[in-house]
DNA sequence: ACCCACTGTTCGTTATTCCGAACACTAGTT
DNA sequence: AACTAGTGTTCGGAATAACGAACAGTGGGT
């Protein structure tokens, strides 16, 4: 019936939840220089309670983690996502105009997306030729790309991370951080490109 | 004293670590089509669990929220980004995207636009053998879709009108008729469409 | 009308998080 | 040595999140 969840034993693999989280919040703890108990103090959680977190011996609330990632000046999903990859950063607050076409003149940025909702939406057909470089400065903050790719392979790096796509796949990735694009194929790749600009939640009509 | 934390009476502000998750929870659930029960034998919480947390009277647990992250074909961070509306890097692997299917079969969409966004834009990577047709009722009120060809010919009729698309060219017409699009060149069609449904607030008309 | 299958909700019970205090353990002072 | 001020770790008890079953509402199909 029913085990529930064994927590108390070393269960510690693939049904882990966050199986980096104790490390993480750890390793934050000891960048700002906190104890334990500066940390509890800081936050309002237990400082017993942390030490069972950073050791993976519980399995915490959202309002746990939530007092955490607060205490330590970042957000719940910053502390998760260091779980898959490393931590990011700051902010990059720099924007610029899209570029239109690369540096090295192999990539080709037709421009399709109707002019009109440029504040919106921009959308792109993306063309290189072998080891074409695309560069690209943040875009607005908010705003998501989309890259589809309809032949060839390419590699994609934002921040610091780096992720490879095939034909038939799609990619979606923070286009407010700087990136690159590079056709790592034998032959032409070809895309197609969309960039959602933030979209302002609710009223904030006015333009 | 040490109020702890009374979450019963309706606090409801500031301090709520993630005011919108149950709401998210449930938009997610919903775009899914699934009901409380399916969920629940899904993700291995149960649905009252899931009841409680889409109205925010608990506050669950990471393991919690992790097990439905995964049943929602999401992760963790997702759920609490989409607290603040932001997006990161998400791959779509191309034995994962969705594809329809003509009436006749001869033509191919394949769903690429991120489901998060269904209700503004709707993006799709079309693909028809010769002579094929692609029936489609008509979208929401204020719809505009977009069709740039990749490959082969279309003629499109919307309306009483019909216009005729070559490689390289970009037709934009109303969705919210009933509209048709019939490969009449000798080869295969290959064309990438977005439909961009209407903005609700602001008037997108400015310049 | 009835019954069936389904929706989402509320209700006891159990299991576990959380707290605070007590407990080691180390290092620096007198 | 002993005392002090730190560190992080266990230990009951209170608060509560999770569970499963029972409950209320809803729409369909005899």
């Amino acid at each position: 019936m029913s085990t529930r969840r064994s927590k108390k034993e070393p269960n510690s693999q693939a049904s882990d939840p966050t199986p980096a989280l104790g490390k993480t919040i750890q390793r934050l703890r000891k960048a700002y220089n906190m104890s334990l108990g500066e940390l509890s103090e800081h936050s309002g959680v237990a400082k017993s309670i942390i030490s069972q977190i950073e050791r993976n011996e519980t399995n915490p609330t959202l309002s746990t983690v939530y007092r955490l990632s607060r205490a330590l000046d970042t957000t719940i999903e910053e502390v998760l996502k260091a779980d898959e990859s490393e931590l990011f950063l700051e902010l990059q607050t720099r924007s610029s105009v899209p570029i239109l076409e690369s540096q090295d003149g192999l990539c080709r940025l037709a421009i399709i997306g109707p002019l009109n909702l440029v504040d919106i939406v921009q959308w792109y057909d993306f063309q290189a030729k072998p080891k074409g470089v695309l560069e690209s400065d943040p875009h607005p903050p908010g705003t998501v790309e989309h890259l589809y790719i309809l032949k060839g392979e390419l590699d994609v790096t934002t921040a610091d991370e780096t992720r490879s796509v095939k034909a038939g796949e799609t990619l979606r990735f923070r286009g407010d951080k700087p990136h690159r694009i590079v056709n790592v194929g034998e032959g032409e790749a070809h895309a197609t490109m969309l960039l959602m600009l933030r979209q302002l939640g609710a009223g904030v009509d006015s333009q």
